[in-house]
DNA sequence: AGGGGGACCTGTGCGC
DNA sequence: TGCGCACAGGTCCCCC
């Protein structure tokens, strides 16, 4: 499901229901996403709250009062529900939008208040950790991620710098989390079509006027499809239930066969497949 | 060392 | 209707 505009979608979600509060129970359904769970996890959790959700790259930290992080990452079909208690609703709330089939909720968290949030995930490419807050560094998950796109390290010279050197495909090397945090297949394909370089280019091969207009086209598109609430592809909705509707906005994403959306271009977007996942461009203006 | 391909899972949609 | 295949928002591991 999930590139950084719809994990920091989901965040965002989760905070009102979480943030703040405690965690009474957690009942895990198996024993095991793409990892294990943590040991001890259900302990772990049960009884202390959530002081703060903060997002980095794809991943989603739940700090704790133990002095604990649960970190959560959503794979590709990883979501999160609420269900609130009637009490706590109001009228036009929006609880569960979409209900995922109850066969693939595989964690259930309780918390005070009368909240009940469930992670489904039936591809189970997700998983969970644990670790002590203030560890990131030594976290191989987190450790060594590249900058965050919206963040002012980066930059055209800092993404120039990045991709010195690789021979590889600009769009393999945007993918490689420790380049730039946080893209995915779509945002990849939609910033290359922005900037007009074609996916092909070797990284190396992206210098000075290329990278600026290049890290221009990420840092928009990321922060335009944050404000959209993300894309909603099948049935990704943020976990509030909100549906994103960046998707509406994609130029080549899923568009093979259509014309190109750049005025003048008169090309037609074209599917190629790149190290197994497909990539969709324009060649007549991604050059 | 860097890069490509396959593996990990289940679901869905399409063509025959 | 039913079957089989291709494909899906992500990473990780292995091998060249």
């Amino acid at each position: 499901m999930p590139e950084l505009p719809e994990v920091e979608t989901v965040r965002s979600g989760l905070i009102p229901a979480l943030q703040g509060r405690r965690v009474e129970q957690v009942v895990l359904n198996r024993p095991n996403l793409r990892f294990p769970f943590p040991e001890g996890m259900v302990e772990r959790l049960a009884g202390h709250r959530v002081e703060r959700i903060d997002r980095r790259a794809k991943y989603l930290l739940l700090r704790l009062t133990s002095g604990e992080t649960l970190l959560v990452h959503l794979g590709m079909s990883g979501r999160f529900s609420i269900e609130a208690a009637a009490a706590m609703r109001q009228p036009g709330d929006f609880v569960y939008a979409a209900p995922a089939n109850p066969k693939h909720d595989h964690v259930v968290f309780e918390i005070e208040g009368g909240v009940t949030i469930r992670y489904n995930d039936p591809r189970r490419f997700g998983f969970m950790l644990m670790f002590e807050t203030g560890s990131e560094a030594g976290q191989p998950n987190l450790a060594g991620l590249g900058p965050e796109p919206n963040s002012n390290t980066f930059s055209g010279p800092a993404l120039g710098a990045a991709l010195a050197g690789k021979r590889t495909p600009v769009k393999s090397a945007l993918l490689d989390q420790r380049v730039v945090a946080g893209l995915g297949n779509i945002y990849v394909c939609e910033a290359l079509h922005r900037a007009g370089i074609s996916p092909l280019r070797e990284a190396r091969n992206i210098p000075g006027v290329r990278a600026e207009r290049l890290a221009t086209a990420i840092r928009n598109v990321i922060e335009e499809a944050i404000a959209a609430g993300g894309s909603t592809l099948k049935d990704f909705a943020g976990a509030d239930g909100a549906l994103g509707y960046f998707q509406h906005r994609f130029n080549v994403y899923g568009r093979e066969g259509a014309a190109c959306p750049t005025s003048g271009c008169g090309g037609a977007i074209t599917r190629i497949v790149q190290a197994g996942r497909s990539t969709f461009f324009c060649p007549s203006c991604q050059r």
